[in-house]
DNA sequence: CCGGTATACCTTTTT
DNA sequence: GGTATACCGG
């Protein structure tokens, strides 16, 4: 085991009062962090330890780490979690002093927006088009980051959706009661006036978390600050971790001034900063320090090595999409056979999830195996959410939205007319849906064939509602359900691909296991203890476990600049290096924060540890059409030696390797055909 | 009430 | 190039 460096050595000593590490790239944060849990370990219980991340795989990571370091069995009970996992984990406990039911349910993007649309006036904006729920729902997320609740929202004049914002917001909140049902944003937020309301509780935790740290600490908005700062009290002992250089989610609220800040924030705070590299080599570290050089507001690092000079950096400019995932394939397969790199020692790093597309195909067609990480959510595509939608109803039967989303699906001759009879006729007489639905003189109100299937409907969810509640047999009563009301059956129905309608069959089977690990791990599970996990996204839990998986393990990795995140590869292919992508167009428009998207640039570069490649093409695919391209401004703010590096003469080994490339291409294609 | 086609609009980044 | 909504005919 490798020793820690002096300052690394004094974060973990440093244990009472406020620390905060800076923490460059690669300087072994994640070392300190663990040590530092190792520590307190000796002469405190697990439980009054907190460990909070941004990620719930940063999360299960960590707490591997520390695993390995102390084992098991001393690990257990420490709190390693993402802030609304703790959340959700306090409000479990508590929510009822809130006016919520124990069962809420969690909404995600979709569920809020349908409950936004509900809410929108029908009319037009002043440019003449319809409202955009969306740009609705972002005011209202920033306004609970910012703890400002639905009365104290006021819109600046110019804010033509804000001003909308501050009809829709109190009534969205009411909604989202009505339901029975909580916000991602709620989470955080309610945790908050849970302490502020409750002070009593509040001082139960304080007294239970004695020692808080926080990874990525750059990246907390100001609820998260503010329950740090409730939950640490004044004299707390607590630790952030974190680098300014690396802070890239302004666009959701976070404050890199909390770092900045953090110093006068908790009084007699301790700053350690850690610049010793061990990741990358000399070359790439030089690439990443000019860059981010041209940020003025940071606290001043300079990442440095003991290491190698290592391999030059370089810059590939490529003639389209299609050219740059053919080259960056001829590099692997170049780099692989000339430093016995695996697979999984290759990632592709791009600004936008869309980019993926183009290399996955690539890929598959030379037959070299990937995954790919994030993307379209798994838990957003539209027979996942209709699966899950029944689970969350059974659990939650206020949840309306869901309630309405699955009435009619898959089709059972309940149509638009008799779904808006039962919502008119529930606000008559101020009864909610569910209950509605089991009236004895609906039929008077919405005809009597409606009444006989809403009545067969409700029959159906009552039983497997006593059926999740009394059976201990969880996925076979999940599995009996959909397959009584045919979800399989509806998919192939719908999809005009048979393909199509195979991929969404598989996603909604990964969502029974998904429940299946579960139920495995967990020694009490429930049909809500699942829901909670799913609404958390934590997205890599999905098919975990499965095979395919598994077989998969040595798999070129793609993934967006944003997940990449505290990660590392020995080769890092940091694709469309073009203005409008990086920098990405939305950015530039809008007159935003360039500054950021150069610390996204600075967070691809300092990924790679031996190998580091930029990409970009001079004309690309833009919804169909071609549409020519400039090199990005980032480009121009790196050693110079990385873009004027001339072509290479191919040496004869190069030769060699590009005729195996084709070798293997023709390979992949023979076997393509073999499966057609 | 359903399923088909036309069409508009679009793409950041994620807990 | 793809997806979500709008509208129309059965």
């Amino acid at each position: 085991m490798l020793l820690l460096n002096e300052p690394q050595q004094q974060a973990v000593e440093h244990t009472h009062g406020a620390l905060l590490v800076l923490a460059g790239a690669g300087s072994g944060k994640t070392r300190v962090i663990t040590s530092r849990i190792a520590r307190l370990l000796h002469t405190t219980p697990a439980e009054s330890i907190v460990a909070l991340t941004f990620t719930n795989k940063a999360a299960r990571e960590m707490r591997e780490r520390v695993v390995e370091e102390v084992g098991r069995k001393r690990a257990k009970g420490l709190i390693i979690s993402t802030f609304h996992s703790l959340g959700v984990r306090i409000l479990r406990q508590h929510i009822e002093r809130l006016g919520y039911k124990k069962n809420f349910s969690i909404y995600a993007s979709a569920d809020q927006l349908r409950l936004v649309r509900d809410l929108l006036p029908q009319r037009n904006t002043s440019a003449g088009k319809s409202l955009d729920a969306e740009m609705v729902l972002q005011r209202i997320s920033s306004a609970k980051n910012r703890l400002i609740g639905p009365d104290a929202f006021t819109a600046p004049a110019y804010d033509e959706y804000a001003q909308i914002t501050t009809h829709v917001y109190p009534r969205y909140q009411q909604g989202l009661k009505a339901c029975n049902a909580i916000d991602f944003d709620d989470i955080l937020s309610l945790c908050i006036e849970l302490f502020l309301n409750h002070p009593k509780v509040l001082q139960q935790y304080r007294t239970q978390f004695e020692y808080i740290m926080v990874d990525e600490y750059q990246d907390t908005n100001h609820v998260q600050y503010r329950l740090l700062r409730e939950l640490c009290g004044p004299q707390g002992n607590i630790c952030v971790v974190g680098d300014d250089d690396q802070s890239i989610y302004g666009w959701r609220g976070a404050q890199a001034g909390n770092i900045l800040d953090f110093e006068h924030d908790f009084a007699g705070a301790r700053v350690i900063k850690l610049e010793q590299n061990y990741r990358s080599s000399a070359n790439i570290l030089a690439a990443a320090n000019t860059l981010i050089g041209h940020n003025s507001t940071r606290h001043d690092k300079h990442l440095w090595t003991n290491g190698d000079e290592g391999a030059p950096v370089r810059y590939l400019c490529c003639d389209d999409g299609e050219d740059e995932a053919t080259t960056i394939i001829d590099e692997i397969h170049t780099l692989r056979s000339r430093h016995n790199y695996t697979y999984r020692d290759f990632a592709i790093l791009y600004r936008t999830n869309g980019q993926s597309r183009i290399f996955e195909e690539q890929l598959r067609f030379a037959n070299i195996p990937y995954v790919l990480i994030g993307g379209q959510q798994f838990f957003d595509r539209r027979e996942v959410r209709d699966t899950l939608a029944y689970l969350k109803v059974l659990t939650n039967p206020a949840d309306e939205v869901n309630l309405l989303r699955i009435l009619n699906y898959p089709r059972r001759g309940i149509g638009e007319t008799t779904a808006q009879r039962l919502i008119t006729l529930s606000l008559e007489r101020e009864i909610p849906l569910w209950d509605l639905m089991q009236a004895p003189d609906i039929h008077t109100h919405i005809g009597e064939k409606a009444a006989e299937r809403v009545h067969t409907f409700i029959q159906l969810m009552l039983r497997y509602k006593r059926l999740f509640n009394y059976s201990d047999h969880l996925l076979a009563t999940a599995q009996n359900l959909f397959a009584e009301i045919g979800l399989e059956e509806e998919l192939y129905r719908q999809a005009d691909d048979p393909k199509q309608a195979r991929r969404r069959v598989e996603n909604m089977h990964e969502v029974v296991n998904a429940l299946a690990s579960y139920i495995e791990r967990e020694g009490i599970a429930t049909l809500s203890g699942f829901l909670e996990k799913v609404s958390l996204l934590d997205r890599d839990e999905p098919g975990r476990n499965t095979k395919e998986e598994k077989l998969q393990q040595d798999a070129v990795v793609l993934m967006s600049l944003h997940s990449s995140k505290g990660l590392e590869f020995p080769c890092v292919f940091l694709v469309g290096m073009e203005e409008g992508t990086l920098p990405h167009a939305k950015v530039l428009e809008e007159g935003g924060d360039v500054t950021e998207e150069r610390r996204l640039c600075y967070v691809g570069i300092t990924r790679a540890r031996e190998h580091l490649i930029l990409t970009g093409a001079t004309q690309r695919k833009r919804y169909g059409r071609m549409h020519p391209q400039q090199p990005s401004r980032f480009l121009t703010e790196l050693p110079q030696e990385i873009t004027n590096t001339p072509e290479e003469e191919p040496d004869p080994e190069e030769q060699e390797q590009r005729a195996t490339s084709f070798f293997a291409q023709m390979q992949a294609m023979l076997q393509q055909q073999r499966e057609q």
